[in-house]
DNA sequence: CGCGCAATTGATTACTATCAAGAGGAGTGG
DNA sequence: CCACTCCTCTTGATAGTAATCAATTGCGCG
């Protein structure tokens, strides 16, 4: 019952890099098996070596790092199509957790066979590099946020950020509504804002009539003005790999 | 006289995986010259799709990103050894700018074969991904000073990272010495910092007799209390692959 | 119904930014 | 050699933004 690569419904999006039915039955090959987790379940573990990679198939999740000080810093959300667990795949050892916040399905790849993969298939070793130049990208992004943005700024460029990922994944309907499971506490700790002043912050995007936000469920009622709030251009989301 | 990859002074360092002469000459067929730059000269530009990447040989510069506000991120720092452009190699443009800070020594790749050394050096594949990976834990730590530590953590939290960095690239002295070439603007944009509140809290390091820095050169007086101000452990720098 | 968890709201504190101004060094031109 | 400008670092004063502390509401659950 585990989906085949062959009618892999990710791969028909446009974000995703077109692959030939000869890669793509490359990596059929590459896959072990899927693996369903609930909300809460943690996946990865800062420190952890997991003998496992992963694909987002279904669900969402999200990735964080736990300081010495007990506060949670979260890295990013993540989305079907993701690629987890390269650094423990590159570096013996991840540097953050990742845990399911809905549902979620994963492609579960071998750690033992990821070498013999990543040497046997040169194309694809190239996109496990982009995967991971993307992943700079991100994350580049957002430090400037953290660094040079203001709390409304910040939020407004987080839901800009979150709106274009779930918009390229189909996941937007005709009233700009898409699912938003996280709580106000992960973006506070996303965004490096306290609870209190995410949800003050928030209530003033509500006020502007900017969005709404209620039961999980994100609504933008005027994307061009939040994006111009965030001081970002509203780019399409870039074409990634899939693996 | 270009150096020759096999005579690379950098390679000898324990931070850098080894590799053996057959591996190493790839790389030499591979560089295709050098390039030296002086301060302030730019080298990569954000937006742009160089024709080259680089290794740092010598010499510090910054890698930044400038926003809409017309704020500016310094995403990291550039050290000898670091490999610069490959967002440009995987994505075609890169996503921040990069720009020497003292004079430097780069070897240059022809973006041109970076496709057929990537196909041909799986291995050399693997640690570009690697490199990647690195880079990509680094800013996971910066995203997590800057969203979860104060003004004077992040600060020392900076000066303990370029101090370990230095460290492994023997420019650390007897006595906690070494070059630091930047401006106190430079810090105090990556930190997220105003210039001034940098310069003050930079002035309580000072007070509390943690370190001292002036004519471009950092002195950590102690280090374990300023790792400590840091909220890091304090750990050896991962070894890192050298193209 | 009592509890635990997420979202709110109000009051207060404190960390950081912004505004201003001056000192000291490097480089330039008269 | 000196006046003048530019740049970086410093320091003081003041304004805000965001954190912390406290308490309340609403909901799902055993």
């Amino acid at each position: 019952m585990p989906t085949p690569c062959l009618a892999c419904p990710l791969r028909a999006r446009r974000v995703f890099a077109k692959l030939d039915q000869s890669e793509i039955r490359a990596i059929q090959r590459f896959k072990s098996g899927e693996l369903r987790i609930g909300p809460g379940t943690p996946l990865l573990l800062e420190g952890s070596n997991s003998p496992q990679l992963y694909t987002a198939l279904s669900g969402l999740g999200l990735r964080y790092k736990t300081l010495e000080n007990g506060r949670r810093q979260v890295i990013n959300f993540v989305f079907p199509g993701d690629f987890l667990g390269l650094q423990a795949g590159m570096m013996n050892e991840m540097q953050h957790s990742v845990e399911a916040t809905t549902d979620m399905t994963l492609c579960v790849f071998n750690r033992s066979e990821f070498f013999r993969f990543f040497g046997a298939n040169p194309a694809r070793a190239f996109d496990i590099t982009w995967l991971a130049a993307v992943e700079e990208h991100f994350l580049g992004e957002a430090l400037a946020s953290l660094g040079q943005r203001s709390g409304l700024s910040r939020l407004a460029w987080a839901i800009t950020r979150i709106y274009l990922r779930q918009h390229a994944l189909g996941q937007v309907d005709a009233k700009g509504g898409f699912p938003l499971p996280y709580r106000q506490q992960d973006l506070a700790d996303a965004l490096g804002l306290s609870l209190v002043h995410t949800n003050k912050t928030l209530a003033k995007l509500r006020e502007r009539q900017l969005v709404s936000w209620q039961e999980g469920r994100m609504q933008v009622h005027d994307l061009t003005t939040l994006a111009d709030l965030a001081g970002a251009d509203l780019e399409a989301e870039l074409v990634r790999p899939l693996l």
